[in-house]
DNA sequence: TATGAATGAGTGTTCATTCAT
DNA sequence: AATGAATGAACACTCATTCAT
């Protein structure tokens, strides 16, 4: 969850706390919040839950709202990794599969970390280097997906849209695992992401067919 | 938006607002969360807004949540309401197609109302009367996705979850046109609900096509 | 010390403290700023000696520093007040005696808003409206001096530094009397009007006498 | 500014830190309290200035209520110094005239110095050692007073009187130079420092002239 | 001697809610 | 029905101080 070059105790000194007391606060901010809500986690609670003393978070974050934007965008930045990590050589359809798989696995693991980005709500709480972050993360997806529609697997219409679109159903799937409604291994996740592909897939009946109309 | 067996000044008789206090309430009340969320609209904020005075929203309203659930609730019947006017004889296609339609021509004239059922998180707010009326949302359209499934349109696999996909294409639409990002009469909506369709539809690409796994 | 144009609660609306709230609030933190200090007094403490909740502190004034600001301005436009009433008509002298008088008076009858103004340091917790109202008070009794300079009663040299000069040592009075240390009818005040007044008072010791030189 | 009698280092062992850190966090004191209060100067400031861990503050100083104290003892020590410094053998007037020149030119050199001891208000913070080493400064100028009246140089009246009015005008010479208003070859200091003296002198104008009644 | 992470009591401030008018 | 002053518990945050290293 936390990058190396983030942490500002890489020295090795500490003093009776070997598992990180940064490590620990984060953990418990992305617990609760992606819980309970911003809003309703509260900085004691915060404190207790990490084991800490409620001052003990103010020397690791300069507010609560920026110990929100740091996990926040340490969770993007996982997510990403999963996007970079599949290759290039393959189709558009098998890269998005890939990606899907990875997230779908991240979100057994780690579910918190998936509500976090996808399924909360954060107003104006973001500042701009996170949703710069967030828009890094759709932007690959897109050039994804872009690829496809070159290749004529993706229909036409906005990439942006599409990228939206296979989005907003792998997230369905996604949310249902964190939530324990679904396991990894369950079929719906394979549906739902079947249906994701199907939903941007080009095909006869693909945008621009007649009688298609309201 | 507010219906006459809930508003406790069914009387008729109105001493000198005919606008009604109760309805000013709402309104602002749906603007302030549609817009900057439960948490951050305070109730001095609502009050104001609304042209009353603080201590008026509890002559009308228990607490500030009842009052989030009072103005949910009443969306969430605006919204049903669209469902259930879809004539049984259409085909669920058509029937979907109508229901989308409705909503979208809600989402541009009533925005706040859309966001409040669909894009916002209302965490532990909402009473089990309010998930009651939502959940009766959802199997309405539910019902018309099973009619579907068994007419052969529809794709095997649980009802529910194609309900729940199909919302989040057309929520999707939604919320760019509650955003003004979209007009009603843009292509958008429209592609963004075929593909709404196409996720659910059956046809030779749909669950269980063999190449298909992650 | 609070004029009627500045109170907001002039509508003769109350509900059960006849006494005003404000005022009693203003009461409360002039005495604690000048017995404790600024940064010692806290509005616990202010608003326990007010006999009100603390909350009803941001009720009238949007923070501590406000309500700081409030009684400060208060406070010289009082003492700006004895300044304008001694009539133009007299010596320069003796407008300074009317001056000191009125002060003196005001420190028998209400220390702590001398202490307030010329025995406290603010720091950087006044605004700049407040800093601007001392420099009229300031000003007042420069216009005087600066008359009894062209007269010839006051010794030659900046009639600024003939302010400071003579307000240091009234301020000196003030202060004693303030704390009790001298009633208003002691001599010493009256002493140290008279070395106020020789100190600034032109004669053949003035500035400029031979060997003076240190 | 310390005497090595105070100093717990008085081995004459230096580990790594010639400048001492105990001075440099005297130094760091004296220039926070003095600029920003004793209130608004934190440890965490106090220590980065020193270019100290915060912990160490308390290897030195019991609290930062004692560091205070250390650091106005010193400073009232060498003001003190000064006026003993001036010789018996000359007349009250000279040796007035003596020890204000040496503090004027001590609030040239150190202003930090005359602002802790002259200008701050330290409210309840200074222990009994503190407000007595203050006393003896004060008496110190009394005996030089006294001598003076008895010499009939002086004014009648209190003794201690008239070394408060001295000090009260003296100090706002040194004030402005302290905060570089005025530098200490200006005309300012002079023409207050013989004011101040004209405010204790005996003459005919002295206390108790007929008419100079309020 | 020096460090700096950790502490926790305390701060100023907010806000949903009450109630005398 | 409507008001708005008053409430007080809760909030995010600060900071002098401690102590294992």
């Amino acid at each position: 969850m936390t990058h190396p070059q983030e942490t500002p105790r890489a020295t090795g000194r500490r003093r009776r706390d070997p598992a990180g007391t940064r490590d620990r606060l984060v953990r418990a901010a992305l617990e609760l919040f992606t819980t309970h809500g911003y809003h309703t986690s509260t900085t004691p609670q915060i404190a207790r839950r990490a084991g800490v003393a409620e001052g003990t978070i103010y020397r690791h974050f300069d507010s609560k709202e920026h110990l929100l934007n740091e996990i926040y965008r340490a969770a993007v930045r996982l997510l990403t990794a999963a996007v970079k990590d599949a290759p290039t050589s393959l189709s558009c359809r098998a890269r998005l599969e890939r990606i899907a798989a990875a997230w779908r696995d991240l979100a057994g693991s780690d579910p918190a970390l998936i509500k976090l980005v996808f399924l909360t709500r954060h107003g104006d709480l973001l500042d701009p280097r996170s949703r710069e972050s967030f828009t890094q993360l759709r932007d690959e997806i897109s050039k994804v997906i872009a690829t496809g529609k070159s290749a004529g697997e993706v229909r036409s219409g906005s990439a942006q849209v599409w990228t939206d679109v296979w989005l907003a159903l792998v997230v369905l799937a996604l949310e249902r695992i964190a939530n324990q409604d679904w396991t990894v291994q369950h079929v719906g996740p394979q549906q739902v992401f079947e249906a994701a592909w199907d939903a941007i897939e080009f095909g006869e009946r693909g945008a621009g067919r007649p009688g298609a109309g309201l």
